[in-house]
Order: structure tokens, then sequence, then C-alpha cells
RNA sequence: CGGGGUGUAGCUCAGCCUGGUAGAGCACACGGUUUGGGGCCGUGGGGUCCCCGGUUCGAAUCCGGGCACCCCGACCA
């Protein structure tokens, strides 16, 4: 490809609006233009990015034994209401209706409509296992999109679903996807990390997410560097504090004036958080919670909601605490006003002693205890797992990271089939739910990470496999006749070896021309100049290292063939380290 | 939705406080020069100063109200 032809502008500054490497790199290389929030343009370029990626994908899925398919983006609404899902997703639903006003959703996930596929073939054990995946937009009105191509409202999304008689099956078909996934990531040059996870409003058993670890993660991850254990933070076990032994004392009412929050109360009695009882509000689905846990921990919000089974959830306000008839900084399950659900943390059930509010503003009550003074409607792990807690798999110590989640397999088991009614008739006739498992890869995220995973201060550097050119040609003083000539040898026997270099055939300065090529990423650079052919040749060079050395034009092809296969033992590598 | 920030040329920004002809660098077009790391000289084109309203003889600038975008928290690939 002629630069000449194509339509490429990269930026000498990058818009003030990007702050991440990725976001920057993205828009300095012109891969993407903005439309609006969590939209954007693919180039020429960006979009060679974007079809290599898909590529893998494609070629991975597929060596998985997953079929391809296409599903539709536009969905009737009532897909939506059989799964119940309409509300599960809420406002993040992008609906519409069409001329004669019925209400349709833009998909923002398949479950509904694969399920609706595999119901029309399904009938018989015998029509079991089989996994199908698309590569296909999803639109999402996100509460807030950001950071470039992290988080968007239209993304491209393999999903894919696979579909078995049986658990056990189901374990069969996961593990596949998971290893599939390990290889799309390898060599999309990504270093992932699987870890726990919750699964969300997608619904399902076990499930975990494979996290890219950097700084500009949108997710906390937990990590215990002595056995490997790792979740995300809101789904992470840990082990909790022993609580401070003791006999049960009579309870006692104390002043304590200004005393609000758990640090001033334990610094005004002068004792331990842990020996408090720390009191959250929450509104879900409309109604007051009440919540205690130990006054050293924190509540996890979506383990409270998973323990709920809510499907909205959020801090009580002033105004909805003053309504509840509830005193902020002084509360407690006793003496609570009717009508409050009380969720307790099982910290707070055999911690004995705990100080714990009176309900009356700047009084605090001591020794209070779990079943002599007080009960839970429902006691349940709520905790908040923080850097130096406990792992809960050995006797290390957990720490925090910061992740982009790149791409997540859920085991769905029979939800779905339950709720979209897939079914199939086993050996002895009897009818049985398929047991479904669902996997997710966001596509604009994969190229983020890559850039993120893959860069210097010059530029993107493409791994081998996601690379838009195979090379990239600088030619100076096209003018010259020698300089012309080579140039045409180099092009004819690169597609004659079937290889697609990007030739900078543009009338610019050698150093502009060299900035943009480092910039672009490509792996490898060949230089056509009158200085290289008086060396004896064109000059190579390894973008990743900055090597350089002259090669006669007749080997050009073999010397990027060699460093690209360098490359991808690069890219594995690294990979290795990481995990 | 809450908190913070920013809207002036394609991009980065100055001008705003203290109202009076809208600027610079980069990019772009043309001419010349140069040709191994964003080179140099000259000429030129390009603006609803985010929008609406108010104050004023006069508003990019002051006041009010909107909107958009970015960042931090609740949602997810």
């Amino acid at each position: 490809m002629r630069m000449t032809r194509f339509v490429v502008k990269t930026l000498r500054e990058a818009p003030s609006e990007a702050e991440t490497p990725s976001h920057r790199l993205l828009l300095r290389a012109g891969l993407v233009v903005p439309l609006a929030a969590g939209l954007y343009c693919f180039t020429p370029f960006g979009w060679r990015v974007a079809r290599r990626m898909e590529a893998i994908i494609r070629e991975e899925m597929d060596r998985s034994g997953a079929l391809e398919v296409h599903l539709p983006a536009l969905q009737p609404i009532e897909l939506w209401q059989q799964s119940g899902r309409d509300r599960a997703f809420g406002p993040v639903l992008f609906r519409l209706q069409d001329r004669r006003e019925r209400w349709f959703a833009l998909g923002p996930t398949h479950e509904e409509v694969v399920s609706f596929l595999a119901a029309r073939h399904i009938q018989s054990y015998r029509d079991l296992p089989f996994t199908l995946y698309q590569i296909q937009t999803k639109f999402r009105d996100e509460i807030r999109p950001r950071g470039g191509l992290i988080r968007l409202r239209e993304f491209i999304m393999m999903d894919a679903y696979s579909f078995d008689a049986d658990w056990e099956g189901l374990d069969r078909s996961y593990e596949a996807a998971f290893q599939a996934y390990l290889r799309i990531f390898a060599r999309a040059g990504i270093p992932v990390i699987a870890v726990e996870a919750d699964s969300g409003a997608i619904g399902g058993k076990d499930s975990q997410e494979f996290m890219y670890l950097t700084e500009v993660g949108e997710d906390t991850i937990l990590r215990c560097e002595r056995c490997g254990y790792a979740a995300n933070a809101e789904k992470a076990d840990f082990r909790r504090p022993p609580p401070i032994p003791g006999e049960p004392r009579p309870l006692e009412k104390v002043a304590t004036p200004g005393a609000s929050t758990i640090a001033e109360l334990a610094a005004f009695l002068g004792i331990e958080p842990r020996a408090t009882c720390k009191a959250v509000f929450y509104e879900v689905d409309g109604r007051p919670v009440f919540v205690a846990i130990r006054g050293d921990l924190d509540v996890n919000e979506v383990k409270l909601k998973n323990t709920l089974k809510a499907k909205d959830l959020a801090p009580m306000g002033e105004e909805a605490v003053r309504r509840a008839g509830l005193v902020a900084g002084y509360a407690s399950a006793i003496g609570l006003p009717a009508g409050i659900l009380v969720v307790a943390d099982e910290s707070v059930v055999d911690a004995p002693n705990l100080v714990a509010g009176a309900n009356e503003p700047g009084f605090h009550l001591l020794n209070t205890n779990y079943g002599r003074d007080w009960r839970a409607d429902i006691v349940a792990d709520i905790a908040l797992a923080r850097a130096g807690d406990g792992c809960p798999r050995c006797e290390g110590t957990l720490e925090t990271r910061r992740g982009i989640e790149m791409g997540h397999v859920f085991k769905l088991g029979t939800v779905y089939a339950e709720s979209m009614d897939v079914r199939y008739l086993d050996e002895r006739g009897d009818q049985r739910p398929v047991v479904m498992g669902c996997y997710g890869i966001g596509l604009e995220r994969m190229i983020a990470a890559c850039i993120e995973a893959n860069h210097d201060e010059d530029g993107i550097i493409w791994p081998p496999d996601v690379t838009p050119f195979d090379a990239h040609i600088v030619v100076l003083n096209a003018d010259r006749p020698e300089v012309a000539d080579t140039l045409a040898a180099l092009e004819a026997s690169f597609a004659a070896a079937g290889l697609d270099p990007l030739v900078d055939d543009r009338d610019e300065s050698a150093g502009i021309k060299f900035k943009d090529a480092d910039l672009l990423g490509i792996p490898v650079r060949l230089t056509v100049s009158p200085r290289a052919l008086q060396q004896g040749g064109v000059e190579v060079r390894r973008r990743r290292t900055g090597e350089t050395r002259i090669v006669p034009a007749a080997e050009a092809v073999q010397a990027v063939r060699t460093i690209l296969e360098e490359e991808s033992g690069a890219v594995g590598a690294a990979r290795t380290l990481a995990s």
C-alpha cells in the first residue's frame, strides 16, 4: 500500500482529552476518531488492526471447535422480558420503537437470541454438545464511557455460547473456551491473568475474568503471591482478622459526642476499630436496608446485592436516611425503627462486646452481643477484601492491582435454558434443560490493551499477529533512479512472497517519515535510500529494539520474515513473564 | 446521578481578571531551498470564540441558564 493513496493522518500532539497511553497513541497514530462519548470511527489503518484482532479470535475459536454464526443486533423486547433481563439491564439497554410502535432492544449481549436459535436445533441429546460464536456489535448505554476504547457504548464483541447435556459437558466446553482465550491473548500480545469473578447481570455460577494488569485499569484485583489466588475485588474472599475474645459483659450506654465515624469513635474510646460495629444504610430496589459489619471491615456492595438478589442498590441519601428515622453516625440494629431489613456480615456474629450506635445522636452502646442484644434478618459474607488481608487459600497476604477486563467466561448452567425453554430428550426420553456456558471478549479493548502493553515513548510496537502491515518501507530521494528501481524490485518481491508492506512515498523529510514509522508501530522498517544503497542494500530496522543492519535488497523479504518470527517469540516470552 | 475540570482555527494553547479590529505554534495550500530523526525562508487560506438569554454604545471577555467533552466514584467486554 502506497501511503500517498492511503487515508492516514498522524498528529504531533495528542488531543487533550486523552490521558492514558493507549488513548493518546490511538488518536496520534490516527487509528480512530471520536464521534461522541463512547463512539469512535475506525480509520482504514485502525480497521486493519481491528480486522487482524478479529482474525486471531476467529482462528482460535474455530480451532477450539466453535462454529461462527451471525445474530441480529436488533431484538424484540419480548425476548428480554421473557428472561427478565430487561429489568436486570435497566437503563443500560438501548430501546427503540419501529414504525408500528413495537418495542425493540439493541443487543448488549446475545444469550436470549442464541437460546432462541439453539432451541430450534436441539431436540435430542444427540444434537449436543456444540458451541456457537459471533463477532458483532453490541450496544450498551453505559453510565460513563471512558479511556478511549476501554469503555464504549457501541463496541465489537466476540461472544460464544456452549450447549451441553450435563455439567460435566459444560466443564469440558468451558475448558476449551478457556484455552482458546489464552491462545488469543498470547497472540495479541496481551499478558493476562485469569481471576475469579462475579457473574453480574449475565447470571450463572462459576465465572472467571481475563485481566490485563495495568494502573489505568478500572477493576481492582486481589492476588496472593504465595499460592496464586486471584479474584476480582467484587468477588474476593479473605481471612478476616480474628475478633477480640472475651466473655459477654452487660450493655452500657456512653456519651460519645462528635464521634460519628469509626475512626473518631475508636480514638475517643481508645479502642481498636475491630472492637466496634459499623452501620451502613442502603436503598435496595426502593427499600431501606440496614447493614452491620465489624468496624475494621468495609461492605462489598456486589456481595450484598447478590445476597439480596437485588436489581438496584445504592448508598442511602441524606433525605432517605431522615425519612427512615435513622441516626447517621450513631446507628445500630438495637432499637432500629420497624420495617427496615437488617443484614449482618459474618464478622459481627462471633465478635463479643462490640461498641455500636445507640440510635441517639452523641451516644453509643458498649458490649453489644449478637444473639443476646439483636439479630439480623440475614447473615452473610458481605465484606470487601482489601490489600493486606489474609489469603483465603493459604497463609499468604493479599495485594491489590488494577486491571482491564479483556474477557469473561461463565458457567451459566440452566438459567437461560429454563427461562428461554431450551430443552432436550435424554437417553431415557426424559425432557431436560440444556446446560449452557457463555464467553465474551471485547475487541476494541484488545486493541487498547495491546497498545498499553506494546509501546514506547516513540509510539506503538505491534505484535506480528496484530500489525496492519508486514513492513514499513521508507523511501528517501525517490527521484533517484537507483532508489526507484530498488523500490520497484522490493515491492515485486514482497508481492511474490504474499507480504503486504506500507510504502511511505510521501514528499516529506526523512525525519517526519521516521517519526511516523515509529508512531505507527509496524514491527519492521526498511529504508530505501542512496546512503543505504551505497552501503550495499537497504536498511532493516527492528522497531522494538531499534537495531539496524544493511541487507541486499534481494534478501529483504527473508530479513522481514526472520524478524517477524523472532518478534512472535518475544511476545510469547512477555506473556510467560507476566502470568 | 454525585464530585472535579475544560469548551477560542484540523491539533496544542494564549487572549478573559481590567469589555473596544480574534492571536501564536503545529497542521494545510503555493513558491523556493533542503533530504537519515518532526529542517529552513517567504506568501496564503482557514473562526457561529459551545449554545441561548441578559447587562452595555459595544461582550470571546461580565451575569444567568443550558449543552457537550474529559477525569474520580456506582455499571461491564
